[in-house]
Formats: C-alpha cells, sequence, structure tokens
DNA sequence: CTTCTTACA
DNA sequence: TGTAAGTA
C-alpha cells in the first residue's frame, strides 16, 4: 500500500510516516516511480511505535527496542546484550513512574469531579 | 488527485 | 509537526 493508505490506516500523519522512516523505524520499499510501498506489517508496527512513542520513548530508544518487541513474540536471546537489557531495565522503570503520575492526576480529576457532580446533585 | 523532497516556522 | 513549493 502506498502512504496515503498506510497513514489512514493508522491514524498517522503522511508527514510523521516519513519521518519514522528518517528515523529508521521502519523501511517501506519503493515502486519504480518512487513511491514508498508498505507491508501490511507495518500497520501494526506503526500502531506500536505510536504506543511507545505515546509513552515518552524517544525514536532513538525504540529504534533498539522494536526487534525485541516484533511481531513473533519469540524472545531474541541474541539480542539481550547487557545494554540492551539496562535500557529496557530503565524504560520500563520510567514507564512505571509515569504511570504513577498518570494515577495521581487521574484520581485528582476523579476527586473534584465526584466534588462538584456531587454538590450538583445534593443542592 | 497523490506522492516526493527540501526547507522553514 | 505543519505547511509551502515545484515535480513526476
Amino acid at each position: 500500500m502506498r502512504i496515503g493508505e498506510l497513514s489512514e490506516r493508522t491514524g498517522t500523519p503522511r508527514r510523521l510516516l516519513r519521518y519514522y522512516e528518517e528515523q529508521k523505524l521502519i523501511l517501506p520499499d519503493r515502486c519504480a516511480n518512487g513511491y514508498r510501498s508498505y507491508d501490511e506489517r507495518l500497520v501494526d508496527r506503526v500502531l506500536q511505535i505510536r504506543g511507545l512513542l505515546d509513552a515518552g520513548l524517544p525514536t532513538r530508544i525504540i529504534k533498539q527496542i522494536l526487534p525485541c518487541l516484533d511481531k513473533p513474540r519469540r524472545i531474541h536471546f541474541s539480542d539481550a546484550t547487557p545494554e540492551m537489557i539496562a535500557t529496557l531495565e530503565n524504560e520500563r522503570d520510567r514507564m512505571s513512574q509515569r504511570i504513577e503520575c498518570l494515577t495521581r492526576n487521574r484520581d485528582a480529576i476523579s476527586e473534584y469531579l465526584d466534588a462538584v457532580l456531587g454538590n450538583k446533585t445534593a443542592g
């Protein structure tokens, strides 16, 4: 498929699809006319990339850990270098911290909402 | 009309 | 990230 279809199917702007390619996150092949040709597999890949980006990971980190999280849920021990383990542990901890932060803010909002809506219905 | 690259805000 | 320009 071309960039337009992938864009629609992943809800990702064409601009970003080209940016991910520039960051070596995805490698689409080219048609004779120079247009990018994306494999079906890249739909999930792009979605996963966006998820990681949304989790706060920088593209440079995603680039190196994506292979570890690829389709076949098989674990590639060959990729389990000491540096990779350290990177993964570090990112996991960052995610945990972010989750805690999000949880606090969600609870704060929820508490506020309960108070406001509660007073409204109560009087 | 869609895509491409490059450059600037 | 968005957008403009000039092509293929």
